[in-house]
DNA sequence: ATCGCTATATTGGCAGTGTCAATATTTGCG
DNA sequence: CGCAAATATTGACACTGCCAATATAGCGAT
């Protein structure tokens, strides 16, 4: 049933998938290794050939799947709160997007590292999809009066990529000291939404 | 004189930074490899252990370069505007950083790359640095009152993230493409600050 | 049922990598 | 001058991604 038989895997694609994320996981992804994988999945360092043309595609899939589960992590942090309420609603995806990247850095350095160059259409198309979803909440809230107007995806992109560079800060652990370790990281999220939604400007 | 003889090159550590940092500007982190940068100087695989103990600490004396150098080219930018002008000030700094990151973009995967664990005290040391030049400019801007009260290196780490983060994204070429390419990149960045400084809220 | 085609997996091999150990050469200090 | 420390070299090992050739399984058409 699950194991037919030695050969023919049956469901090797998955398994590679599932198997290389674990090792992401442990080792980051400098230290995942095909060959390791197959082996703890039980077939030959070959195997995965059949069905990823590079080391880089099976790479470009974990990104794929992060992306996803980073849109849905999303959604059930929105769907609890009201859609009147856009400023709590951007504070819950800030909280959900930094503490997700923090819990699953390796998913991070996949879905935003060193693979820029290549097309990997269904990856790119997850994370329009996930963005799109904060574009989403940007618009409600323009349209309850409490963003103001403007070009929702230039505001979503402001928010997007400021609580990014704060996972990427984070994680990194090679900036700002003064501002990592002082307050826990969600209470520090919230403050830079705040922080964002209010202006410096006096 | 330059080269002495053969045997003791004389100054292989620097050669080797630079060497190293000519290559990762070719072929990216991924493809960087001690071998190549000894056989490209001319010494032997194993004359760089001599001077690092890994290749990772490589790798960190580079990004401790472009630290120093981004705090370099904030400094320039920085100089040429009033202290009245903070905004300005802002602006100027996003626009180097963005278009620092883009042209050394090696620079960027190595300053920020996935190496969180270890201590290079003079990395973090070389890095909270320049992040301090940027405090000051929020400093500045508090004094001549065109910058709300509040904790500089709060605010300042608002914009370093953000900033950070735009240039993460752009480099990456994986997220929102709605926003990237839109608009020239140092445009972009000046509409995210003047974002940033006048908020988001009605 | 069997033939054959295609998808899937395997073995073997190659060039390249980081790093360890042992060795060789040079420099500089007493 | 001599000798220890610093610096560089050679050799080796396990490991990597990937290519080529081979073997096995599944499955539709006859």
């Amino acid at each position: 049933m699950t194991t037919k038989n030695t050969y023919h895997h049956g469901d090797l694609r998955n398994a590679l998938l599932v198997g290389a994320t674990e090792m992401l996981a442990q080792e980051g992804v400098h230290g995942l290794s095909l060959r390791q994988v197959a082996k703890h999945i039980g077939v030959s360092h070959n195997a995965p050939y059949q069905h990823f043309p590079d080391k880089e595609a099976l790479i470009a899939a974990i990104a794929e799947q992060g992306f996803i589960r980073l849109g849905e992590a999303m959604d059930e942090a929105v769907a609890t709160l009201s859609a009147q309420d856009a400023l709590s609603r951007l504070g819950a995806i800030g909280r959900v997007y930094v503490s997700f990247m923090l819990t699953y850095r390796h998913y991070f350095e996949v879905m935003f590292g060193q693979h820029p160059h290549k097309n990997y259409p269904t990856l790119s198309g997850a994370s329009i999809k996930t963005f799109n979803q904060l574009v989403q909440v940007i618009i409600d809230g323009q349209a309850t009066g409490q963003i103001r107007t403007g070009d929702p995806q230039e505001m979503a992109g402001v928010i997007w990529v400021a609580i990014h560079g704060l996972s990427a800060v984070m994680i990194s652990q090679k900036m700002p000291p003064q501002i990592i370790g002082q307050e826990s990281p969600l209470e520090l999220v919230t403050t830079f939404v705040q922080l964002i939604c209010d202006g410096i400007r006096v």
